[in-house]
DNA sequence: GAGTGGTCTAGACCACTGA
DNA sequence: CAGTGGTCTAGACCACTCG
């Protein structure tokens, strides 16, 4: 191993973040494999003349990183690449559309006060059926293509009226917070393929039976009780999720891509 | 804010660990608010008389789960649950389908070496066509029910000869790492929904024009070159993916369901 | 028993914020 | 300026591993 890196105590870069940046260069030049032993803490500690402590903090780094695990009484191993493991991160596809530098507008198809029937009583675990709900319908466009179609519904609470700002944020839990003194803290979203049946082909312009993502998404309060659902289509043939895993040059975590 | 609340120094649960649960607690109780400052660092440390160091790695664990974080010079404050970042994880769609007690089995349907055509010299980024790849074709099944129909691709290094051990780990990675002797350290999986071609459904024993999810994965070399790439196709009317964000009482991430 | 990583302390100095 | 979080130290004791 290479003996001639250096640390700079008076850098403005912190110790550990240069320790940090140093060992993971090490491993992925290939210098430390999988399975192998990093130097013991007192060692590196030795080594740089600075505090176990800082060693600590900067393989605590690694470890986060997934690059390194430690083994109480035994020492510190590179760990092999986990590649099983990627992540698809959703922001929110249609916040991407944005950074990918178009034009996006959403369009208001209807705002109505509706009655839960079953599937919504289920879904937000109503015993009354005379509770009544906000029903939202929404297209988000880029560039004036027609690319999903949300149906979004909130409880109502009679204490608010229904506001027009809502379609300045037209997320989710931008309505539920709009309507409701709840506060959203946690979400599911869960993603699955369909194809268009003929009122969402008409809705976006494209052809039945064609391949679509379907999210359904609820929103929980503080008691996990749901607050708010969404079942949302998009183009099959204009949304694509990649992720990544594995020893990354950047923190290059996944994200949505406009196909 | 209640003031009887404890820290056992004594106990083999370690004090960083007692004293986030109890920060975590107030945060879900909604003792703090969103936007509501924590005490100081210093004020933690003198009620439960700890050392500062350890209040402050209470609290990177909140930071870390997003729960709260920290302005220095202003204080340390209760983060709004984050909602549009939800996380889909991919651990394997096959592994998964093992974790449900179903039996799961793959099937070769073909070994080849093949000649690099001119998707393929793209994808391993070749600028001759007689580099040679070996092309495995597998379905996945479970209980007798076809799910998913995968075509895999691998630089062949002809020093090692084709191993019947494959099966055993039908994964890219395993594919790449028996039949080279380069490390895949990186991946990349790009999520994409499609419906099925005549050949496709025939192999999957479902209709034509079915929706299905299509991954397409690369794997990487530490010199960041492609040593694998395959493209797989999962019934769309037996996957789905689950993700979750904001304050969750459970570290409940993702993950993959039989529908 | 010697050596490892895991936790914790009581201080120190710094950079940043806001009155 | 006083108060905040960010970094770092030089020790201490512990739990664990392995010969």
């Amino acid at each position: 191993m290479n003996e001639e890196q250096f640390i700079d105590k008076n850098s403005v870069i912190p110790i550990y973040y240069q320790l940090a940046k140093l060992l993971e260069s090490q491993i992925l030049r290939g210098e430390l494999k999988p399975g192998e032993a990093l130097p013991t803490e007192t060692e590196i500690a030795n080594r740089f003349e600075i505090s176990r402590m800082t060693v600590r903090r900067a393989i605590a780094e690694l470890i986060t990183a997934g690059m390194v695990h430690a083994q109480q009484g035994k020492g510190t191993f590179v760990s092999p690449p986990k590649l099983n493991n990627v992540v698809f991160e959703l922001n929110n596809f249609n916040q991407e559309i944005k950074d990918f530098g178009l034009k996006r507008s959403t369009t208001l198809l209807g705002a109505h006060i509706v009655r839960a029937d079953e599937r919504l009583m289920r879904i937000f675990q109503l015993d009354s059926s005379t509770t009544r709900l906000l029903y939202f319908r929404t297209v988000v466009s880029a560039e004036d293509e027609r690319l999903a179609y949300e149906r979004k519904y909130t409880i109502y609470s009679k204490s608010k009226p229904i506001l027009e700002s809502n379609l300045k944020d037209p997320t989710l839990s931008g309505l539920v917070t709009a309507n409701n003194d709840v506060l959203p803290v946690s979400t599911q979203k869960v993603l699955q393929v369909s194809v268009t049946t003929a009122e969402e082909a008409a809705i976006l312009g494209i052809g039945v039976n064609a391949p679509v993502f379907v999210i359904e998404e609820t929103l929980f309060d503080l008691e996990n009780k749901p607050v708010g659902w969404s079942k949302s289509i998009y183009r099959g043939d204009r949304y694509q999720l990649t992720g990544y895993d594995g020893w990354l040059r950047k923190d290059n975590h996944g994200g949505i891509n406009l196909g």
